[in-house]
RNA sequence: GCCUUGGUGGCGGAAUUGGUAUACGCACUAGGUUUAGGACCUAGCGAGGGUAACCUCUUGAGAGUUCGAGUCUCUCCCAAGGCACCA
């Protein structure tokens, strides 16, 4: 008899599929589909490992059962391949990174090949191919239309090594999720996508996904990190009146007048907002004189100006006889030279300041500008606070040029408020003192809330030493705490409590308000503080009768239960009950208002590096940022000699001038590319939309064929993904649903995580502990059969496993078998063999019978088969396989049978199962098992005709006894009583009570 | 600190969901076969006691519910993963 050569059939069946196409899928079958997707891979030179095989194997077993079910199955591949590891390889050998990138997917796809896996090659995509990444920046596009992409400076993550920014999903433990190198905070003008306006969606929507596992769903859940709270602003005692002045066709009931009025007469402050002359036509002798004449000035004013206000605001001070408190100017500008189109008055003002007048006129100065500015150069912010010395506060309004209904930067401004976030305003009658973290923005300068001289550059002090100290040091465990107290005292409405106001790093910028009422007695962090700084520590909570009186110890702190005690009206409450009332109480009074927090951040989308997506905006002096027409997409990467990341925050394709100068697709006139790329999970938050139409030249995906493809039923991959790839590409789908471009609201209707492989001692594989196993390696010693039998037999899909060298030999051990004794039957068949009963039904003669045996254990092994696939429990198959093989193998079984074992098989050990097959058939013709149905079981066929009952007496196991599957109770109890244990134990007792499951036990209560 | 999932022989792991704990495989022991090694075949293999049939104990520790608990409940210990001065 011939050897288990897996080589050779390995070979043979491998290219059989491969020209016969076996597993291509077809679009529009009238068979129900399924769509099996596992992660793609990033093809890096080392090739394809465990951590690849194994849900590729899971997902490969899963197709061919499925198709086999008569299911269409949809199995696709690609290439995630823009990424850094490329690129590195192209600053160090100087190898374009689409040369290394060819090479690494076609190494790649033999590995692929040679595991035996059924992917549909047909419909390979590939990140970095430009008919792909078009569609990739097409979608970026329609972010960008929507408002959801957005450009912003802030203080991101920064790896030093990989010299580019990170999103925050990227920094793990401090480290950069690429290299490991600790992350900096660096303060970059970046391109952002708004996940955060899709924060409720996303969170909603895992609750219409009952088949994702909830390990996953609460990763992700918290993540999001959804809190309800409120936000509680604190006052300061102010004297100052103001004078507001709007802009160009503006009136003093438009944008957010109303709402910074409102606020004014409700802390009954004075202030004039006159509506000044020809708005529409504006001359700025008439404006100016109009404003010295009617306004009153004293040196409690501040004079706000916003646009063309901020230019009057100016003149009026030029003019104005005395001395004021403050000059305030939003949006405000020197030169008429504007983004979107000119003005008619720019002839009517004289653009020459007397900027050293204005700057003596008032006691502060404060600029605000916002970036995102769609008429005034972002320069102008800073020419203003340069020239009028000046504070200068860069941020985001909340529409741009700050015209929003309500723009808080600017009541914040106006009116130094303090707002805190907190879940727990039932503990605000225990509030002593307020802490702002050393980034907030009434920290931007001293002017704002007119802090002492002295106690200001403390507090500079403490503000670099926070930004230096960067969030390692800063989120250490047990740290010391340190502040500065600012000389000034906020007011706790609820009992009028003056509540001194620190700056403390332990108050992070980027939660909630940046601010934080400090509760002493029921939060541990503010009881920390309080020691330090000998703050009052107030009860407020009790957790029961015993422990009144104060609180001098941190396990004192009573955080999260008890009752309610020297609150007002909120006594006795339960502290949830109090919370809920105290909340509708403030929200009542109108000192509260309440919010939704998200732990989630935007999207940092902005990447320093040559290998990725090019962001397809053209910058225009006239005409602002431009999106690329879509029939100029995609926008390729310019081929370069030179792929290093400059470090300064600049991307290398900065440097080629030639690419980067273009012509603005509105204006003509010369614009600048975008130089920043995409990050490595832009290709991916959509691909497996492509895989439904991957040929398209038209659209990314036709909605008629993701209607027939989409959602996604089974999606193996990592639970590492679970924050990053998963959310993303949740987050983009969610976005594409609501513009009706894509078929499904969630793309993947089944999640099943696998657990990683674990090198034989038990620790990560890794080249440095040289305890690497390479699938390739068991390929060519036991064959792929064998590597993915014994890699599913490890223990459950989604639990990690450690490798052992020495198991594999077992799967290999029990293939042998299976060939042997196949082939035996195969080559002798109807005959004694062997000392073995075999033979073959199929040739007529109808008295040739499988023996009960092999009839039962067939069925059952089918039942088997067919519920722990559909379980994803691949790990028992295996040894159900053994199992079945040892029961049977001296047992006379029909060639059908066999064939039934080897349709069972195929999706484990297709290509040994394939090559049995075709042995018994006899067939010259090569046919593939792939097109055999999938056999179904005959339920009466699994009952033993006969049972073993275990008999127990008291609960403990006494003995056993055979009877007829189905007996009743009666004569189960008469066969037990004949026992001699029975009697024994009988003697001088009495049988209670009689225990008794069919078919299984029968428990005597003596 | 909080959340999640786990803890079963020498090892990886099974256990019809409350009903014979340790299936299947590895390792190990003995015998057979082989020129030898490997491979293969047969038998044994949780721990303790007994010549033996058999007895006792055993699913991280302890308690509880039950005729009966690896499985359910409570307390604690340990491990892995996630979040984290998150207000």
């Amino acid at each position: 008899m011939n050897k288990y050569n897996h080589k050779k059939i390995e070979a043979k069946w491998q290219k059989f599929w491969l020209t016969k196409k076996t597993f291509f899928a077809k679009d529009f079958s009238r068979k129900l589909k399924k769509y099996v997707l596992v992660e793609f891979p990033y093809p890096s030179g080392a090739g394809l490992h465990m951590g690849h095989l194994r849900p590729y194997v899971a997902g490969d077993v899963y197709s061919r059962y499925h198709r086999m079910k008569g299911f269409e199955t949809l199995f696709p591949i690609g290439w995630d391949a823009f990424g850094l590891p490329a690129e590195n390889y192209a600053i160090k050998m100087g190898v374009h990174p689409s040369k290394t990138t060819e090479t690494n997917i076609k190494n790649a796809k033999k590995q692929m090949l040679s595991w035996g896996l059924s992917f549909d090659f047909s419909r390979e995509v590939n990140t970095t191919d430009p008919s792909y990444y078009k569609w990739t920046q097409w979608l970026f596009l329609q972010f960008f239309k929507k408002g959801l992409a957005y450009e912003s400076t802030g203080v991101i993550n920064w790896c030093p090594k990989d010299k580019t920014g990170l999103a925050n999903e990227e920094v793990i433990d401090g480290k950069c999720e690429r290299c490991g190198t600790t992350v900096e905070k660096k303060e970059l003008r970046q391109w952002y996508l708004k996940i955060t306006a899709y924060a409720e969606k996303l969170l909603e929507g895992l609750k219409n996904l009952p088949e994702w596992p909830e390990a996953v769903k609460l990763q992700q859940e918290n993540w999001i990190g959804k809190k309800t709270g409120i936000n509680i602003t604190y006052n300061f005692d102010l004297k100052n009146n103001y004078v507001l002045l709007h802009g160009f066709k503006g009136t003093p009931d438009g944008i957010f007048f109303p709402s910074l009025k409102k606020e004014l007469n409700k802390q009954g402050v004075k202030y004039q907002a006159p509506q000044l002359p020809n708005a529409s036509e504006p001359t700025e002798e008439e404006q100016v004189s109009f404003v010295l004449q009617n306004c009153q000035f004293d040196e409690n004013t501040i004079l706000f100006g916003h646009s063309l206000g901020a230019v009057v605001a100016m003149k009026v001070l030029e003019k104005l006889p005395i001395k004021i408190a403050g000059l305030v100017l939003a949006g405000g500008f020197t030169e008429p030279r504007f983004k979107d189109r000119p003005r008619n008055y720019h002839a009517k003002f004289n653009w020459k300041f007397d900027f050293e007048t204005i700057k003596n006129k008032a006691k502060s100065i404060t600029v605000l500008s916002d970036p995102t500015d769609f008429a005034i150069p972002i320069e102008q912010g800073k020419i203003l606070s340069q020239k009028l010395n000046g504070a200068l506060i860069e941020q985001n309004g909340l529409k741009p040029h700050f015209t929003n209904e309500e723009e808080p930067l600017i009541l914040n401004i106006l009116l130094p408020q303090i707002t805190c976030f907190t879940t727990r305003p039932d503990t605000n009658f225990g509030a002593t003192f307020v802490v702002l973290g050393p980034e907030h923005p009434l920290l931007k300068d001293r002017n704002i809330l007119g802090i002492e001289e002295k106690i200001w550059k403390e507090i500079e002090q403490y503000q670099k030493q926070a930004v230096e100290a960067a969030d390692m040091d800063r989120t250490a465990e047990n740290r010391k705490k340190t502040g500065v107290f600012t000389g000034l005292y906020c007011i706790n409405t609820l009992n009028n409590f003056k509540m001194p106001l620190y700056v403390a790093d332990y108050v992070l910028g980027n939660v909630g308000t940046g601010a934080v009422v400090g509760v002493p007695g029921h939060d541990k962090r503010d009881f920390e503080f309080a020691q330090v700084f000998k703050l009052e520590v107030k009860r407020v909570v009790q957790k029961n009768a015993n422990d009144a009186g104060d609180i001098t110890s941190l396990d004192q702190v009573q955080e999260d239960e008890g009752i309610m005690v020297n609150s007002d009206f909120l006594n006795g409450m339960d502290i949830h009950a109090a919370t809920e009332k105290i909340m509708d109480y403030m929200v009542e009074k109108g000192y509260g208002k309440r919010v939704i927090n998200y732990k989630l951040r935007d999207w940092v989308f902005s990447r320093q590096r040559y290998w990725g997506e090019p962001i397809p905006l053209i910058h225009c002096e006239d005409c602002g940022t431009v999106p690329v027409p879509e029939k100029d997409l995609p926008v390729k990467l310019p081929n370069v000699k030179k792929y290093e990341p400059t470090g300064t925050g600049e991307s290398p394709l900065a440097d080629i001038e030639k690419w980067v100068k273009t012509k603005c697709p509105k204006c003509k006139k010369l614009a600048w590319r975008e130089t920043n790329t995409m990050p490595q999970w832009a290709g991916s938050s959509w691909y497996w939309l492509r895989y439904a139409d991957s040929k398209n030249a038209k659209e990314f995906a036709s909605l008629k064929k993701q209607k027939y493809w989409t959602p996604v039923d089974v999606y193996f991959g990592g639970m590492e993904h679970t924050t990053l790839h998963l959310l993303y590409s949740r987050f983009w789908n969610l976005f594409l649903y609501d513009q009706g471009l894509v078929s499904q609201s969630e793309p993947y209707a089944k999640r099943h995580p696998h657990g990683i492989v674990l090198g034989p001692d038990g620790e990560k594989m890794s080249k440095s502990r040289g305890n690497v196993v390479n699938p390739d390696d068991i390929v060519k010693t036991y064959g792929s059969d064998t590597l993915r039998m014994y890699e599913l037999f490890l223990g459950p899909h989604e639990a990690m496993v450690s490798w052992n060298n020495k198991g594999v030999v077992g799967v290999r051990r029990f293939l042998d078998r299976v060939w042997g004794w196949v082939n035996e039957i195969a080559e002798a068949p109807h005959q004694k063999s062997a000392g073995r009963k075999v033979g073959r039904s199929e040739v007529g003669e109808s008295e040739v019978k499988d023996t009960e045996k092999v009839e039962r254990s067939l069925n059952r092994l089918i039942k088997k088969i067919t519920e722990d696939i559909e379980a994803f429990r691949f790990n028992t198959c295996i040894s159900a396989f053994m199992e079945f093989h040892n029961e049977v193998k001296d047992e006379f079984i029909t060639l059908e049978s066999v064939k039934k074992f080897l349709v069972l098989l195929y999706p484990f050990a297709p290509h040994i199962s394939e090559e049995l097959y075709q042995r018994i058939g006899k067939s010259k013709s090569q046919t593939t098992l792939q097109t055999a149905s999938w056999p179904s079981f005959d339920p009466v066929m699994i009952i033993d005709k006969t049972v073993e009952i275990v008999l127990q007496i008291n609960g403990r196991v006494k003995g056993k006894i055979t009877a007829p599957s189905g007996s009743e109770e009666t004569a189960v109890k008469e066969l037990v009583m004949q026992l001699p244990a029975v009697k024994q134990a009988l003697v001088g007792e009495s049988v209670k009570r009689v225990i008794f499951v069919k078919d299984r036990l029968i428990n005597l209560v003596i």
